[in-house]
DNA sequence: TATGCTAGGTTATAATATAACATTATAAAT
DNA sequence: ATTTATAATGTTATATTATAACCTAGCATA
């Protein structure tokens, strides 16, 4: 026989700490299908027919995704991605790169133990303490390049 | 006695590749006295006195020392600072590092041969052309930790 | 039921950046 | 000296990106 009082509190938690909402769970499925980056207001168009109206209500979903590290924004580009790993959950989450190519736009995004143990170097020394890094290699892709 | 001929095509040679025109120099100088980041508009409020008076007339001197290298662009502050190097002359130009301390805005430049080697890599490796990378720190520098 | 928290709705506006087109200055070439 | 090409400048309008302010609703729990 089911604990629902268990059962009811673990549906608690997860509904607070994983579920999506549905308009986030619109940007988020919006961004997984698609390889290129989208601005803001691309996905306010792209989502007006499913209730998006106003730039906040993206910028909303989108500051919900990012901060669970299931969407990143490329600074150069003032544009937005899905995560590329899974989820990027552990300490990657804000110390992953990309490579954004200038001809068809598309975005690869990797990890880097020179950074991280740049970051970790940075606060050793006392220098510096990271909260967040922002690495993007512009340039041209292979595909690109032939 | 001095070759006036040479002197002059010297000067001419100087004129185009080094010296920068009067508004470049304006917008020069005030980034070189400001140890924080400044954005666009910033400049242009600050410069108005001096013939300042639309936002493309900074934008315009901004991409022309950038495109020197004297002055730096921060992404993720749409700002812009002046060289902290020796002009960034060299290799270096696109390949420099940011810390930006979120508490007191103030910004240091720095190099770090991982990042070179990581943009060589990737191009040996037929990857990616990197023309230009994009590395900024984000946190709390050593003064506003204590 | 009261309280607090998160999400959502809406309007207006702030902040950043570029388009388009006309004019002027300069250096090099003839 | 005049022409030509190039870079710089001036100006107005507009595009693009992002947030402020304020209000409402749902939901969990004390």
């Amino acid at each position: 026989m089911k604990d629902l009082r268990l059962s009811k509190q673990m549906s608690t938690k997860s509904k607070r700490s994983k579920e999506l909402t549905k308009k986030q769970t619109l940007v988020m499925d919006l961004l997984k299908n698609n390889k290129v980056p989208l601005s803001a207001y691309d996905i306010l168009d792209k989502l007006h027919d499913f209730g998006f109206r106003a730039p906040l209500q993206v910028y909303r979903a989108l500051d919900k995704l990012i901060e669970l590290g299931l969407v990143h924004r490329l600074e150069t580009l003032n544009a937005f991605v899905a995560c590329q790993h899974k989820n990027c959950e552990s300490n990657y989450k804000k110390t992953t790169m990309f490579t954004i190519c200038e001809m068809c736009g598309n975005v690869h995004e990797f990890v880097n133990t020179g950074l991280i143990k740049l970051v970790k170097f940075l606060e050793n020394d006392g220098k510096f303490k990271t909260s967040r890094t922002v690495v993007e290699f512009k340039g041209v892709c292979s595909a690109c390049t032939e």
